[in-house]
DNA sequence: GCTATCGATGATTTCGATTACATCAGAGCG
DNA sequence: CGCTCTGATGTAATCGAAATCATCGATAGC
């Protein structure tokens, strides 16, 4: 591959010029600019992104962590960060930690080493090693985080009032006539479920029904949607209701009650969360709260540009909006 | 960030003492390795990667464009490249073309930057500079497609024998006593769709009903498997079966066929390609052939190794297992 | 007509790590 | 005792581009 010295010798200029053609073309005079240009596409010169990166500090990445890329609302999220990074004309290095804490480090490290000059991450931990980083440098640190606010972390986020959502759920669901109310939440150690489950209480409180309600642990996969679902339809004094932390989770749910021969939604009402792609293509079409995935992507992204611009002096959480989506998998209780 | 500078001051010894106890540590001696670690640990080093990768012209990072991250199957396959680059110390620079040949150049270009010691591609298109690049180094270059096999691309791949998978589905269905048959494939220029159309037709023709197939043409999302499959079930001499080139698209085709207040697989049988998480847990379960996604993208990195390490000389196409998996939409036709 | 200024370009240093080569001390051997 | 060899470490060149500073010619202003 051709170096700037080859293209300089070729062109008969100097280096620095055939670097000024490229980042700062309006000082160079434009016979000198064509006759780079003509050497550069004679021997196909690309610069070398190393070198570049090793002087300028920057490396035009961002690394972007996620807990389950195959899981349909973390892809929607990165699609919207790769596009906003793209646009922006940084990279995406993608980090699946499958919610281990081994990978997490691995990809901490590659922070550190400057393999990117921002970190997204989606989960809810961040490594020990970045939060010394956030501890030494403050709000100007390049790390954001997306969906899972907690304000001890002390970075900017991006993500949606999950508390409101699931007390509005609750509200829907008693509105409609339920009293007795299943909800499957993910991990609790995740701000995600957390906030969502002070939400659901608090609405159940309001309604006096906060005894009628039952909790059950799931960890956002199908498979525990079933196994959790399941357990909440066989105890006495079913649930007409369920609520699922995640669509994935609700699907799960869908199997579990047509398992035990019930229908949705005219003997189980079903909930579930986020929105993801099939949720309005299942049988029945999912009630469901709706993301504004991409948004968030892009919103996460547009902070970490933020903060890598220095623009950026104080932390900054933004709330974007959710909303409600009605469809077929709720009613009223049966009689 | 300290530098190896800092480090090698800090523990009185020269900076290639402290390359050398990351690189080659068993030529260092026990009691300066201990001091040098000492050192890093107190100034808390990081090599830097920029300048690592200008010396020894090497990222450790894999390019994986993907024609939508959002898509299930490919997320699926993605989850496995990463997991196998992460296994060998290569992490993954993720690129979403959305379809869109611009980016599918903007990736290539970054590639021929040197930003990433090799290339996967799961899509079916291979950038002119990258084309070239394969002629010109021949089966050394560190390309490699998952997928979409094509001859003619000149680069190793991993993939099913998508021709005998959709010949096997066609065989199932005319076994099941369906003869009149419709196919809505993904987009034709693509191997991916028509390998398995050639296989849809050799089937047809030795059963003699080639005649009573229909074929549409989709693009693998829902959307398409909604209207594509819905203009079939309108037609005169409706279809009792049919075949999706995608899950997706057989999520759409069960959204269609609820629409006309047919049911699946009483009135239609239905089948999809793909068998992501998903298809076991619709209503009602999916008949599909089963990908081995991760599998696939752990064989593609194995490959891109291979060439990395100069260990591979000639092309190699690997043809991974697939397996049709018989759910609940398929059924014998109604009489 | 002389100098200050500016625009265009060149020479050179720099980024931080790796590595080929040099050096040096001590062990082993005749 | 001196020489060679080996193991441990140091010296310095190198990777390729960017950026600072220097240079030079032309132009403008007085």
């Amino acid at each position: 591959m051709a170096t700037i010295q080859d293209v300089a010798r070729d062109a008969g200029v100097s280096t620095a010029t055939v670097s000024r053609v490229f980042s700062a073309p309006e000082l160079v005079l434009e016979a000198t600019r064509s006759k780079v240009m003509e050497a550069v596409n004679r021997l196909g010169y690309e610069p070398n992104f190393a070198a570049r990166s090793l002087r300028t500090l920057r490396t035009e990445k961002i690394l972007v962590t996620v807990p389950d890329i195959s899981n349909p609302f973390f892809s929607q999220v990165i699609r919207g960060v790769e596009e906003a990074a793209m646009a922006a004309g940084y990279s995406v290095l993608l980090g699946d930690t499958r919610h281990e804490e081994a990978r997490e480090e691995q990809y901490a490290a590659m922070f550190r080493r400057k393999e990117a000059d921002g970190l997204i991450f989606l989960g809810h931990r961040l490594p020990n090693v970045l939060a010394d980083m956030v501890a030494a440098k403050g709000p100007r640190t390049p790390i954001v985080n997306g969906c899972e606010f907690r304000p001890g972390l002390a970075v900017s986020s991006a993500h949606i009032d999950n508390e409101r959502a699931a007390a509005e759920v609750m509200t829907y669901l008693y509105g409609l006539g339920h009293t007795r109310i299943g909800v499957v939440t993910g991990p609790l150690a995740s701000p995600i479920s957390s906030d969502r489950l002070t939400g659901v209480l608090a609405a159940a409180q309001r309604q006096g029904r906060a005894s009628a309600l039952r909790i059950s642990v799931g960890d956002f996969s199908i498979e525990s949607g079933v196994r959790q679902t399941g357990e909440l339809l066989d105890e006495p004094g079913r649930p007409t209701a369920i609520f699922c932390f995640s669509d994935e989770m609700a699907m799960g749910a869908l199997e579990a009650i047509r398992q035990r021969g019930l229908r949705c939604p005219d003997d189980i009402s079903l909930v579930g969360f986020d929105d993801i792609r099939f949720a309005q293509y299942l049988n029945p079409k999912l009630t469901t709260v709706s993301q504004p995935m991409e948004q968030i992507g892009h919103e996460v992204v547009r902070l970490l540009l933020d903060i890598l611009a220095d623009r950026a002096s104080a932390l900054q959480n933004v709330t974007l909006p959710h909303r409600l989506v009605v469809r077929e998998s709720t009613a009223p209780p049966p009689a």
